[in-house]
RNA sequence: GCCGCUGUGGUGGAAUGGUAGACACGUCAGACUUAAAAUCUGAUGGGCCUUAUAGCCCGUACCGGUUCGAGUCCGGUCAGCGGUACCA
């Protein structure tokens, strides 16, 4: 007996390429073209895997293998990003330190990665919590320090009084805490902070070069969110030494600002402010204060502000227009003031008509009694000039560059650019993070020399937070306080930790050199593996890491540490997998069934879980069987809560890697977000055990019969060349759900054919083994080969053995078929010919009889359209 | 609101502007079996018509356009999903 069993021989290929070292990456050898292939490396949670991770894990190793046998070096890493909040948490519950917690899944999902048969190199298998790792983090940061690029600033972060601790934007909901729901309030903090706008336009432009989805380039673009236009002077009606200075789009607009607003925590605003409005301001300023984000901005439709008494001067007419204070000025953008234009901006338009303020129309083009204008192409100015100038009947980017350059001249203003980026917020008040290689002395702060490093986390009894605000950190004496090693002077160390992108912003380099003691890189390494050739991971790091990880890079490059641009050349998100298809009917709070569409609020519903064989389809939906109830059917994100996890451990026991590898490749295509079915793991399992079949005899475990060490035919040729072709190409192009059809399709004819030739399924095997490596192992060490298969030759095709006898045309009338031929192959190009033939096909004749010939379409080896009237 | 993605059989999906539904799942029928499972074979978008062969009509969310020919290109609409939120 022997039957395809994946339990048997997936474990023995495993353990055999582990022994070999057979994916250990040859760094000798420069002559080989590189191939650098990675996957976001994971967090490793307490749940291990999930089947999220294999996809985009299988897909690049598919990519691996492939590349192994078209000849490259191929560096095809994993690691963890091992830092962050979970075992914290967990640590503050149980007292276990968050180092027991993370090795423990870490070995977890090393062992679950391996059962999955990926190959990567594990000796170069890197953790962001690992101190010859982090060593390396804070040796970045203090590049960073010395380029001016960190600095500390006061900054709100999400204070909970109750808890006694500072949050992460991820543990508030709704301006609450996560944990027990009490208030969350923003509360000034000393923070480190790098300057990421200093990099914005570069990282803006750079873009362009980049093979990534177009989507991701547009979010980031958005993010960085670069805007021109003009920063204006307003002097101020009674107090001299001072103005407000405003950045604005619509310089062209100027004419039109008919007050002005500062955000609530503007420098002026005490200045600005008389006695008169003192107190309303006073409370106003109080009530910002306590307001979350959150209620600060969208949720709360209605505008507030307050009238601060004091005026300022248009510098265009003269004017004296009113000062106001309102939290929909914000102070991180721009200039923290703005003047308002509440005819041609939609927010200045509403507070205008809230508080009764002018609305003067300078654009004309729309009716600003109903709202606000803001076409910048069909407007075009009126009512805006003075004595100097005049931009009336300008188009609005004409009269921006008028009003600016006269500005300018006139020291008002100048043209400006804006970002919607901000800095990066730095520090966290945590205990499982990096530690700032930064000690204060003085008060002062002190970068570390580089010798130093790395600096360790202490070990401490508890972890709850310090209560003050500050880290646990902050409570060990004996680690806080230390001497400069420099100076011999009393110091303290920093107690904020980094965030847990730090670790994840450079990792792609550690992979290239782990063991490197000089530099975070090995620079003659790091010329031949740089960049990235292809990086696969999920869209919800888009922005953000990708984001930061190219600011590092960038960083790292002025710095001479790197020899690239951008870190990753070509970027791939795959879709997320979705629980299985779920069929819902709904009850009102009485018990009868309902069709939800009829009820604004679902909650007073209660859902009802159809199995699949109670639904059946009707209309454009699905109904309850033989009724009119109607069902929704859809797929959800798997979560805990709704029980629609599918752990891979369950399908690698039950049907085993290779087919967890190929579904997952089958399902679809990588980027597109698509539903878990476990009968299509099923489907693949049986193709695997068809392919096995198709060569072993299940009694005897020998070949089957019809395997012979003979010629293949012209027949077998076409097919095996055709499959080849598809599946080279489908690779080439991460169109894994085509390939494997096309294997199928192989298989499907091969399991016809009288004779086998051993030629030919060779072939076939090493077509197969990116995707069901183990199973190719075992039927390529069958088929009498003593060595591992990866580093064969990929296969390549011949067309002249994929050509036909004949040529199939379809014959179309007006566009729709209505017969088909075949053609000799020498004749196939010959119009003549192959329309003669065409015409006298019956069904063809029949339609031509009846009108009038007009027109003739021949394309060549495609098809024949015959339009009649 | 804005930005992005996606709409094709009962399901996942396939289709350089050229025969829509490859390949799978499911379902149905048959073979094997005492029986079931497994396996194998066949059918399977909807409808009309015929004893049958054959043939015809409709069909890629919806409306319109370009083209000899549109799932594919263009304009508009709708729905679902994801992101974002007063950025002056």
């Amino acid at each position: 007996m022997s039957e395809y069993k994946p339990s048997e021989i997936e474990p023995r290929w495993q353990k055999f390429w582990e022994d070999k070292k057979i994916f250990k990456t040859d760094d000798q050898d420069r002559e080989k073209p590189k191939y650098y292939v990675l996957d976001m490396f994971p967090y490793p949670s307490s749940n291990g895997l999930h089947v999220g991770h294999p996809e985009g894990y299988t897909a690049t190793d598919i990519l691996a293998r492939y590349k192994r046998m078209k000849g490259f070096n191929v560096l095809h890493p994993m690691g963890w990003d091992a830092f962050g909040l979970p075992a914290e948490q967990y640590a503050v519950k149980t007292g276990t330190h968050p180092r027991t917690t993370t090795e423990k899944n870490v070995d977890r999902f090393r062992e679950q990665l391996k059962s999955l048969g990926f190959s990567y190199d594990w000796d170069r298998e890197v953790n962001t919590t690992d101190p010859d790792y982090f060593k390396w983090t804070q040796w970045i940061f203090l590049k960073l320090y010395e380029r001016g690029l960190a600095y500390q600033a006061d900054v709100p972060v999400n204070w909970c009084p109750e808890l006694g601790t500072v949050l992460a934007n991820e543990e508030v909901i709704d301006g609450k805490s996560e944990v027990g729901g009490f208030p969350v309030i923003r509360k000034p903090m000393r923070q480190w902070m790098l300057k990421i706008t200093e990099y914005a336009d570069r990282l803006l432009e750079d873009l362009d070069d980049l093979d990534w989805p177009d989507s991701v380039k547009e979010l980031q673009r958005n993010w960085i969110g670069r805007s021109e236009g003009a920063e204006i002077d307003f002097h101020l009606k009674d107090i001299s030494e001072d103005k407000i200075r405003v950045f604005t789009t619509r310089p062209d607009t100027l004419f039109g600002a008919t007050y002005m607003v500062l955000a609530p925590e503007h420098p002026l605003v005490k200045k600005l402010t008389t006695e008169e409005q003192q107190a309303k301001v006073d409370a106003y300023l109080q009530e910002a204060e306590k307001k979350s984000d959150l209620e600060r901005s969208a949720l709360s439709k209605k505008k507030s502000g307050v009238f601060t008494g004091g005026y300022a001067i248009n510098p265009v007419n003269g004017e004296e227009i009113p000062v106001w204070i309102a939290d929909y000025v914000l102070m991180s953008y721009g200039t923290g003031a703005i003047m308002a234009v509440p005819g041609h901006d939609e927010r200045d338009w509403e507070f205008a008509r809230q508080f009764g303020l002018p609305i003067v129309e300078v654009i004309k083009g729309g009716n600003i009694d109903e709202a606000a204008f803001t076409d910048t192409e069909n407007g075009v100015v009126v009512n805006s000039s003075n004595d100097e100038i005049s931009i009336n009947d300008m188009p609005v980017d004409e009269a921006k560059k008028k009003i600016t350059k006269w500005l300018s001249d006139k020291g008002l203003g100048e043209a400006s650019v804006n970002y919607k980026l901000r800095d990066w917020l730095f520090s966290r008040q945590r205990y499982w993070g990096e530690p700032f290689p930064i000690i204060f002395v003085d008060g002062k702060p002190k970068p570390l020399s580089p010798d130093q490093l790395p600096v360790t986390l202490p070990e401490v009894e508890k972890y709850e937070p310090s209560g003050t605000g500050e880290s646990p950190l902050a409570t060990i004496d004996s680690w806080v306080n230390t001497t400069d090693p420099e100076t011999g002077k009393p110091a303290k160390r920093e107690t904020n930790t980094m965030p847990q992108w730090a670790g994840s912003c450079w990792y792609y380099l550690r992979y290239i050199d782990p063991e490197y003691k000089q530099g975070p890189v090995d620079p003659e390494k790091e010329k031949y593996w740089m960049p990235v050739d292809l990086y696969v991971g999920g869209a919800e790091h888009a922005v953000l890491h990708l984001l930061y990880a190219r600011f590092w890079h960038k960083v790292l490059y002025d710095a001479g540490v790197v020899s690239t641009k951008e870190p990753f050349h070509r970027l791939v998100n795959q879709g997320m997998i979705l629980g299985e298809m779920e069929y819902h009917a709904f009850k009102d709070a009485k018990g009868n069934w309902v069709n939800p569409e009829d009820f604004e609020n679902r909650d007073e519903l209660q859902a009802v879980k159809l199995e699949e064989s109670e639904v059946e389809k009707k209309g454009e939906g699905f109904v309850k069987k033989s009724t009119d109830i109607p069902v929704e059917a859809r797929s959800y994100k798997m979560s805990k809560s709704r029980g629609n996890v599918v752990n891979p451990d369950v399908v690698v026991e039950k049907y085993g890697a290779d087919s967890l590898r190929l579904y997952e490749m089958f399902m679809g295509p990588l980027e597109q977000v698509k539903p878990w079915s476990m009968r299509g793991v099923e489907g693949v399992y049986r193709f695997l055990n068809r392919v096995w079949r198709m060569m072993i005899n299940e009694e005897t475990g020998e070949f089957n019969p019809e395997v012979k060490d003979t010629e293949a035919t012209p027949a077998q040729l076409k097919v095996l060349h055709e499959t080849i072709k598809k599946v080279t190409e489908d690779i080439e192009g991460l169109r894994f759900n085509t390939a494997i059809s096309a294997l199928m399709i192989f298989n499907n004819e091969a399991m016809k054919w009288e004779t086998k030739p051993v030629s030919v399924l060779k072939t076939f095997v090493l077509l197969l083994s990116p995707y069901a490596p183990h199973m190719a192992e075992e039927l390529w060490e069958k088929l009498g080969e003593k060595d591992t298969l990866a580093y064969e030759p990929w296969p390549k095709y011949n067309e002249s053995l994929m050509v036909d006898q004949t040529k199939h045309y379809a014959i179309q009338i007006n566009g729709k078929v209505r017969g088909e031929i075949e053609v000799p192959m020498d004749k196939h190009k010959d119009k003549d010919f192959v329309l003669t033939k065409a015409k006298e096909e019956p069904g063809v004749a029949k339609y031509l009889a009846q009108g009038n010939l007009i027109k003739e379409i021949f394309v060549p080896g495609r098809i024949v359209n015959l339009v009649v009237k």
